[in-house]
DNA sequence: ATGCAGTTTGACAGCGTTGTCATTTTAACT
DNA sequence: AGTTAAAATGACAACGCTGTCAAACTGCAT
């Protein structure tokens, strides 16, 4: 029932450490020692013993997954892009979700990896973003990737000594260059009073796609006006609030558009219209941001900018792995700033004349 | 940096086993050795080691997750769930989505135990009715509990011999009982034609839920009609579709009320219903069913049956818990059924006269 | 053949815990 | 105080693998 790599070296009649140097395809082993291992691990449908390896070995053969996000849309693509190269590179993935609020986050981090002997950790926003826990991770001299809101070539956003490191553990998002694609695909529909429902403050993602936002403004000669602009956070009840707020006493500024913060604060500002009467896209039109199967399930779907949650998460893992244990092979496609593209659904149209 | 056990014991003059003992609850520890210990524990920051406890114990301080559910909110439910649990106990959790279409999915899931050394499984609808993972389980001798549509005093779903650990090893959700309800609240409102619009025909949920919405039919002398059931997914698209075909000709029957298989059907059937340019609720109401944060979010809100996710997962991990290594405590607190209560919004009104 | 550098293999000692079983201490009785 | 059972503790060998380092091969130039 139970298969050792004792009874694979027997059955293959090399030593155990041979069969060790297979299983974990390092290199100078003979093609021919190669097969006749593979074909007893076969024979004998040998599983290598996780907390064995992890035990011996240097690092262990799991990597830590954090995030404190409530959207489940986004984590679960999260943790699917992870799972999906760790399965290839035979890792186990410890989830812990958390909440960056609390001031013990950063020990409770600590012990987990110490705990668990993480080989690396994934950190999504708005976690990524905290300075403390980076600070944490490089004492204890773990590997880390951020996904990070901004674009590659930007400073390294780490104080930290050793920046040539730093600089190489980051995923970007641009979602500066998104926000103002899609601004911009408002202004070219006629739109001249285009309202922002930001998401939370802290969240580096909020200034990046507010700055966006303005500079498409700026670029084709729209005012920029700070009651267009609502502060909330980046859920479904901010945008109905956001939405009511924006629109009340809608004669002064006559807002034609509304550009959500992310596709929860667009379905929040949809659902406001519904209660004020208002038609989507006719009077107003309504963009999200993210491109959440959410989006396609409002009515009228969203118009939004494609965030392929799952890929970006895939090469964050990527990034890891190239970064820890043999790091064996050097993966070179991995891209680390990605760029949400405009998706044009019903949601958005010509502004009203 | 690094801490052991034996650090630890020296700390405290005591023997390496004498902290093993404390760290993992076991009896016999005196109080003031236990606090000796703590103490030492506490000073030096020790973390035990996963992998050597699991390596050196009887099984490991893991369980896994598995589920094949395209449904974000509900992994997300499930996954928390179980979570809290899993820190409370100081396990671990590996999650594995799949697909159960798979044939090989049994074999998949025996790797990810033999692996890991699991200490045991949660499996969730529709894996938690697959009998030959099931049968591989029990084969395995692993430790495992699975969520299932029904009653606890229903007889035990499975075949296997040691059926008094089989009966025991389940968490029903009574979806009969909560579709009657459901159906019931339309009646209660004059509808006389109520459709149903299914998810997938091979979950045991469909069945149940179906079931119930018949026999509250049935039980108010409403007559049964199959040309108002629609067959079809758990998903968005499917209750377009579904919405769709049932309003179609609507003269013939008149159907004034829409019952979803869940939220998403429901919000699909709310999305059609826009498109044929129905009122909602007055010309027709339409009530989801699992009351995820998704039945808050469309507009109106759905009538939904709310069913706690987290809180059945939580439960199911506890249960699994009263199974594996010391059972230290017989938790009595675990409920086995779960009934989904009628949560009443503004996608439901009276029958149109 | 012979030597030599490079490649491939193996022996063996841990990795940090827990299980087993022996030993000591305590409490509860005569 | 003396006996005995029960409770508390400790010594030590696993657990299944990998890192280290030494040994044995290989091919190639002499």
């Amino acid at each position: 029932m139970k298969v050792t790599i004792n009874d694979v070296a027997k059955h293959a009649g090399v030593s155990m450490k041979t069969v060790s140097r297979v299983i974990n395809k390092e290199p100078s082993v003979r093609k021919k020692t190669y097969d006749l291992v593979m074909q007893a691990v076969e024979e004998l449908n040998y599983q290598p013993n996780t907390a064995a390896r992890n035990l011996a070995g240097t690092s262990s053969f799991a990597i830590g997954l954090v995030y404190d996000n409530p959207n489940a849309y986004y984590v679960i693509d999260m943790q699917n892009g992870v799972l999906s190269r760790c399965k290839e590179e035979g890792y186990e993935l410890v989830i812990h979700p958390c909440c960056a609020q609390d001031p013990d986050m950063h020990k409770e981090i600590a012990t987990m990896i110490q705990r668990s002997r993480l080989a690396g950790l994934v950190l999504t926003p708005p976690l990524s973003e905290q300075q403390d826990i980076i600070d944490m991770l490089d004492n204890l001299g773990v590997a880390y990737v951020r996904l990070l809101s901004g674009q590659s070539n930007a400073s390294a956003p780490s104080e930290s000594k050793n920046e040539e490191i730093k600089a190489n553990n980051c995923i970007y998002v641009d979602d500066y260059a998104a926000a103002y694609e899609i601004t911009e695909h408002l202004i070219k529909l006629g739109h001249k009073t285009i309202a922002f429902a930001c998401g939370d403050a802290e969240h580096k993602s909020t200034t990046e796609r507010l700055a966006g936002y303005q500079q498409a403004l700026k670029d084709h000669d729209l005012t920029l006006n700070d009651d267009l602009i609502y502060e909330g956070t980046y859920s479904f009840e901010s945008g109905v609030e956001g939405a009511k707020a924006l629109l009340k006493n809608n004669n002064a500024h006559k807002i034609t558009a509304i550009l959500g913060g992310n596709d929860e604060i667009a379905a929040g500002a949809l659902f406001a219209s519904r209660l004020m009467n208002i038609a989507i896209p006719e009077q107003l039109s309504i963009s999200g941001f993210e491109d959440s199967p959410f989006s396609r399930q409002t009515w009228p779907k969203l118009t939004t900018a494609h965030q392929a949650n799952s890929v970006i998460s895939e090469h964050a893992a990527r990034l890891l792995f190239s970064k820890t244990r043999g790091s064996r092979k050097q993966d070179k496609d991995i891209i680390t700033t990605f760029t949400p593209s405009v998706v044009v659904r019903e949601s958005t149209g010509p502004a009203p004349v």
